[in-house]
RNA sequence: GCCGGUGUGGCGAAAUGGCAGACGCACAGGACUUAAAAUCCUGGGACCGUAAAAAGUCGUGUCGGUUCGAGUCCGACCACCGGCACCA
């Protein structure tokens, strides 16, 4: 396609100017905005330090810098933020709007090895690569707070703030973190190692031995948030489960607050759903169920199983334990040794995937033992079944197959007894029934309706001190380590007590950054043990004591980078308080933290549960003023190949920006990707419509440029060769531009436009808000004067859009600015929208037949009046008799006869 | 199975309960040109109709409802996309 306008020098210019005029600078408290800066002309022209104009953060997720490089998926969000950093500074606020590198990490690491070469040379590759691409497409990023995770400046803090966490314990009462010097120890505790080992059980930041998911193709553990179906979330790897010791992050205690906290944000319903699914809150009760004839080393005899049904307890028949549960041994019976024994090794040996897969196939043993149901005392036998999961509330359960599916096809598969207890509506089969309805055979709480008789049962057990109401989460505690080389260190060394038994102690924070051994083999290893262990030097310590080898998750830096962007050269703490304060506080203005944040749904239950995690317990410890840190929350939809299919290697579909950038330009570029439909929603992409927008920008201008100039400059662009942006002052703006009065209809094609643009913009309407200025420029083309006003005017609307152009354009018109970026955004004039007659459609009975048209003042008597004398309507009204006429002002009318 | 989202021309899409299809793509016709590209102008949901028009009928996934009036609100269903899924 024939180049529509010299973007190719333009945008280059711009991009070196805003580069070295910091035009895009989000400015602290206390900073010294100096005197020529375009943000010090719009809101210090006097010269002398005044307060700060009320901030806007609007934040990007930053990118993970493959080697890949950027696919035009990226710059969709980016662009968006970018339309509104630039619409929020005209509208003067003072906007922050970073960028940074999310570097650490599997991917990295195993890109890196795949190279051959260290991850750190693949990464600063990568996002050198990443940075290049990003400003070339002119986003209006503050590159003075850049931040890389993997930069030991940055890591340091994300260090310190597992230190924060290591040192913290979750106090119920206050339901907060708080230091770990407050805990207050049991007094039964004898010695040092009794107390140590209680306080380290209760740190937020913890060590366990549970088994855990272990990735063998990628040489790691996972989180339970990283396994999907079986499989590893990346690579679509098996995993098994497998013991080991792990640190944990108590994100369980937080589980209430979490759900809470979602109320006040203002994000789209299904991502808070998908949260609210996520961390799985459901209320029910704890039952203890006595064990016939039994009672464990410990003394102990009764089992513990959660219902959702207390109303059903007088229709359980059967109780399942999970194949894991600790006294499944205890409780099996000598004949049913061997039979329970062979089933808990053929569950081992199941991947979970299979035990999921086969679902619908219920399986199990029975154990010999009963229980004794408290509400009848019927002994009912106790069985075990991989149906059960041991880490969901007791791993133990009172089968009520009457009112469950699963205990249905137990009991049906094993015949087992099935009794009624709940009454469903009429027309409906009581058997299965699982939802509310009325208890039968339930002796005190028979005829009851459930919620009621929920309530009465649980009464009933607590006061007995046989079971007692409970809630129970899905969400698990976050298991926080790695075996790989690619991460954070964490800033931990296990000593020995007297007795040889190994514990754990924190780094001072003095220590930070502790920076990785330097390793020439970081590949995994094959026994799951980390590599940092290959480094002997690094781990062993003179004193005797040995550093922690495993590293931090990818999502470790991520959880707090937002706070990190608004004071990145600080060395002396995460963030100073009072830029986070004016930042991320409720002063000066009303939105406590990050006022708009724009990414992608597949950090709907990763990055952005642990990052809200991290926050909270930031906020209870004082080191951040708001409770939540993403005030609003947009995903930005999927770009389609334009096939219709997703982008991916596989399919040839993956559309490159870089060569989009080369045809058309950056301006086009972005116009494009906000054109295409909602932001929010998934679209296919479609290379002939960057070409429509493109024409637009040539449009726009030849609007201001005049065509002999433009025919010179492009014939010695093409037979000179001549490149270099000082070609573009051979232009002249078009003779037609004049400093003249405007008319009333170009005054109303201008503030229809602004009217349009900004409602749009506020609503996040990118591609509304184009179509008007495709409008206006439509418009404005026919005319034979343009007022050099209405056209500035015109420029400050296409600047968010379109930069650099708007910025060459807007230069040509006001010589002397150094850039556009801080003039006022315009406000439309609603006097100047009044029609003086306006066109309405005429119906008959719904269907329209006609137009009429009258002057606005028209009463709705006159309206009435015009209407029925419209020539078009006789046919429709002759012998019918007028029943009503509707007149909706400024709208419509319509005739009902009969 | 459960939760969320989306269904509108050939395509991307637009429409506070009030003229369905703004804006753009693709397409067709015309102007300019030796010609093409680019640019500019015009057209365009389907059906029926006509020399051409006009008029008319139908039309926003399907079926029903509310309303003077429904793409929009309500009820039932269908399809596609995303998420979760033996969580008691």
């Amino acid at each position: 396609m024939r180049r529509q306008y010299p973007f190719h020098l333009i945008e280059p210019k711009w991009q070196t100017v805003w580069e070295r005029q910091a035009t895009f600078r989000a400015w602290n408290p206390g900073d010294d905005f100096g005197a020529g800066h375009p943000f010090s002309v719009r809101h210090n022209p006097s010269g002398a330090a005044s307060a700060l104009p009320p901030k806007f953060y609007i934040l990007d997720m930053f990118p993970y810098p493959s080697g890949a490089g950027l696919h035009v998926g990226h710059p969709e969000g980016y662009t968006a933020t970018d339309i509104l950093a630039r619409y929020r500074r005209a509208l003067g606020f003072n906007v922050m709007h970073p960028m940074g590198w999310d570097a650490f990490g599997l991917p990295a690491e195993q890109y890196a090895i795949l190279k051959g070469q260290h991850p750190r040379i693949t990464t600063e590759n990568n996002v050198a690569n990443f940075k290049r691409q990003i400003k070339s497409l002119g986003f209006s990023y503050d590159w003075s707070c850049e931040v890389d995770t993997t930069d030991p400046k940055y890591f340091r803090w994300t260090q310190w703030i597992f230190l924060k966490l290591y040192n913290s314990w979750f106090n119920p009462a206050l339901n907060k973190a708080d230091p770990i010097e407050t805990l207050v120890y049991p007094p039964d505790l004898k010695n040092d190692a009794e107390k140590r080992a209680y306080r380290d059980s209760k740190r937020l930041a913890y060590v366990s031995e549970a088994p855990v998911w272990w990735c063998e193709a990628l040489g790691t553990v996972l989180a339970n948030e990283e396994v999907i179906n079986g499989k590893s979330e990346r690579g679509d790897h098996p995993v098994t489960r497998k013991p080991m010791r792990q640190w944990m992050l108590r994100i369980t205690a937080y589980a209430e607050r979490l759900l809470d906290g979602l109320n006040g944000i203002d994000w789209s319903e299904s991502l808070k759903e998908m949260q609210r699914n996520w961390i799985g809150r459901s209320e029910g009760a704890e039952v203890k169920f006595e064990v016939a004839d039994f009672k464990t080393t410990d003394g102990q005899s009764q089992i513990t199983v959660f219902t959702t049904r207390p109303d059903t307890l007088f229709g359980a028949t059967y109780m399942v334990l999970s194949p894991e549960h600790k006294w499944v041994d205890q409780i099996t019976t000598p004949g049913q040794r061997d039979a329970v024994a062979a089933y808990k090794t053929e569950v081992a040996k199941k991947s979970d995937l299979e035990r999921t897969e086969l679902a619908k196939d219920k399986s199990g043993v029975f154990t010999g033992a009963y229980a004794i149901n408290p509400v009848n005392s019927e002994r009912i036998p106790i069985w075990i079944a991989d149906y059960v999961l041991a880490t969901y509330g007791t791993g133990a359960i009172m089968a009520v197959p009457a009112h469950d599916e699963r205990d249905l096809a137990f009991a049906r598969k094993f015949n087992l007894p099935v009794r009624q207890v709940v009454q469903a509506p009429a027309g409906e089969e009581s058997i299965g029934f699982v939802g509310d309805g009325v208890s039968v055979n339930s002796d005190f709480i028979t005829g009851l309706p459930t919620p009621e008789a929920k309530r009465k049962i649980a009464e009933w057990l607590d006061s007995r001190g046989l079971g007692k109401k409970t809630v129970n989460f899905k969400l698990r505690d976050w298991l926080f380590s790695r075996q790989r080389y690619w991460g954070e260190p964490f800033p931990i060394i296990w000593k020995r007590d007297e007795n040889g038994a190994r514990y754990h102690e924190a780094l001072p924070e003095s220590a930070l950054p502790l920076m990785p051994p330097n390793l020439t083999d970081f590949k995994p290893t094959s026994t799951g043990e980390p590599p940092l262990a290959r480094a002997k030097e690094w781990v062993n310590l003179p004193d005797g004591s040995e550093r922690e080898t495993n590293t931090m998750p990818q999502w470790a830096g991520s959880c707090w980078y937002y706070l990190r962007f608004i004071d990145a050269s600080n060395a002396s703490a995460f963030c100073g308080s009072e830029p986070e304060r004016y930042w991320m506080g409720s002063q000066p203005v009303a939105t406590p933290g990050v006022d708009l944040y724009v990414g992608g749904t597949e950090h709907a239950v990763l990055h952005l549960l642990y990052a809200r995690f991290w926050h909270k317990v930031l906020f209870d410890l004082g080191c951040v003023s708001s409770p939540e840190p993403f005030f609003k929350l947009v995903n930005q939809g999927l770009i389609l190949g334009e096939d219709g299919q997703k982008m991916s290697k596989s399919r040839g579909n993956v559309v490159n920006p870089d060569e989009i950038l080369r045809e058309f330009g950056a301006d086009a570029f972005r116009l494009y990707e906000m054109f295409m439909g909602p932001l929010e929603m998934v679209k296919p992409w479609n290379t002939k419509g960057v070409e429509g927008v493109y024409r637009f920008l040539g449009r726009v201008w030849r609007l201001f440029v005049d065509d002999k100039s433009e025919t010179e400059f492009e014939q010695n662009q093409t037979t000179e060769g001549d490149q270099n942006a000082g070609a573009l002052t051979t232009l002249r703006l078009s003779a037609a531009i004049r400093d003249e009065t405007p008319t009333a209809t170009q005054l109303k094609t201008l503030h229809a436009c602004i009217k349009k643009v900004t409602e749009d913009l506020d609503g996040l309407r990118f591609n509304t808000a184009i179509s008007a200025l495709m409008v206006f420029v439509n418009e404005a083309i026919t005319w034979d004067v343009k007022p050099t006003a209405v056209l500035r005017e015109f420029l400050v609307l296409l600047q968010p859009f379109a930069p650099h152009l708007a910025e060459e354009l807007y230069s040509r018109l006001t010589p002397g600015s150094t850039s556009m970026a801080y003039v006022e955004w315009p406000k439309y004039d609603p006097a100047l929208l009044v029609e003086q007659t306006l066109e309405m459609p005429v119906q008959v009975n719904g269907k329209l037949r006609d137009k009429i048209v009258v002057p606005v003042t028209a009463t709705q008597q006159e309206v009435e009046a015009a209407a029925l004398k419209a020539e078009k309507l006789k046919p429709f009204l002759e012998g019918k008799s007028i029943k009503k006429i509707i007149v909706v002002p400024k709208k419509l009318v319509n005739i009902v006869v009969g």
